[in-house]
DNA sequence: GTCTATAGATTGATAGAC
DNA sequence: GTCTATCAATCTATAGAC
């Protein structure tokens, strides 16, 4: 269910979208230029208003072209989950349903430079309370953050789901400050820590403060 | 150790390091132009340059503004819990001292609108990973940092300084996101969410996920 | 210290030739 | 589709009157 699906671009387009990602993610999106896109891209000056319309929907295009696939892994991995549970008859547990969030994310963040950058674009939407893509940031999350809450209330009914809500949101930061391109001014050693060890460690560490009584 | 002092300001400069501060979280700082800032402080457009020199000193007063106390906080209550501590010769168990580096940051982020504001900036600065007041920001935080990663791991001797630095900064990520400007796509109910609870919250998820073996 | 006026650079966007 | 040229708006910063 909610499985959206991609616009198709050209090349130029693509060349485009590439180039406008890894400037955002290294200069913020407002302060990334025009001509600094089109100059990285080697395109010319005029091509983003001529393909995308404006600089806004080149970075919804930005935002779409990642989110959509991440968001539609994401809920297949939550579907796998709830049907195995289903067939088992009980609930599936803390670990699998939030493993189902965390796994897909960290992949897609470690696949290569492109996927760290929108990584970080993301975490900036998510930051600025006022940002003006945070609206459509915000319709392309909900649905899935629903059902990760009610899943996660079928398992821990003792908890309120306001209160699972709220380490819902504790975990996302975790997983958020855990990726490479936010690193808080310690050593710098964990940054190339093993993939699945982080998705372990990352899936133990909220699991346990999100059963907690 | 390390409490750092706040320069001095007059009334216009700090009608403008105010107005900044809002508006950088609003608009985020590279959208938040000069005009914007005298315009709302109702001062003339000359007199960020005459009073801070230029723009980036303006940023540099606003951080320094917030963070030095914040941190001078966050040290004195570390220093307290390790005090303690160390009449009882024994280690400080993990709770106290995630919780004094926790409850100071909660305090200050529900204080008033202006240091939520900070919060939001703050928030920013750690995401970007090319912020060019990521190394101001880094120098003051790392000591602070540094101290609690010392601490945690003579508490939990069994536990790597990596894997703790890496839980460490799970717990921040999960603090930032707990603030109210930071809210992901679920139900506002949270944000009203009495303080003490909310202390009480974080730090008891990111104890119980910090013990883990 | 405050203000106006303006310099000098840069921005997003577009018109029109090819 | 691509390119050059350019517009109108905006930016930071400063000079100089008061």
């Amino acid at each position: 269910m909610n499985y959206l699906e991609l616009p198709c671009y050209t090349k130029t387009q693509l060349k485009i979208i590439d180039t406008a990602e890894h400037l955002f993610a290294c200069h913020g999106i407002h302060s990334t230029t025009l001509r600094m896109i089109t100059s990285a891209a080697k395109v010319n000056l005029a091509a983003v208003n001529y393909h995308f319309g404006n600089k806004e929907k080149l970075i919804q295009a930005v935002l779409l072209r990642n989110l959509i696939p991440l968001n539609n892994e994401r809920q297949q991995q939550l579907d796998r989950v709830l049907h195995e549970a289903e067939i088992k008859c009980q609930p599936a547990n803390t670990k699998q349903i939030l493993h189902s969030f965390i796994m897909p994310t960290i992949l897609f963040a470690r696949r290569n430079v492109a996927c760290k950058d929108f990584m970080t674009i993301v975490a900036t939407l998510m930051i600025n309370p006022n940002n003006e893509f945070r609206q459509l940031f915000n319709s392309l999350m909900t649905p899935l953050l629903n059902q990760l809450v009610q899943a996660l209330s079928a398992t821990l009914p003792n908890i309120s789901p306001s209160t699972l809500n709220l380490r819902l949101q504790f975990t996302i930061g975790a997983m958020i400050f855990s990726m490479r391109e936010i690193d808080i001014p310690l050593t710098d050693q964990h940054l190339d820590t093993d993939i699945n060890l982080l998705i372990t460690e990352i899936t133990s560490f909220a699991s346990t403060g999100m059963e907690q009584p």
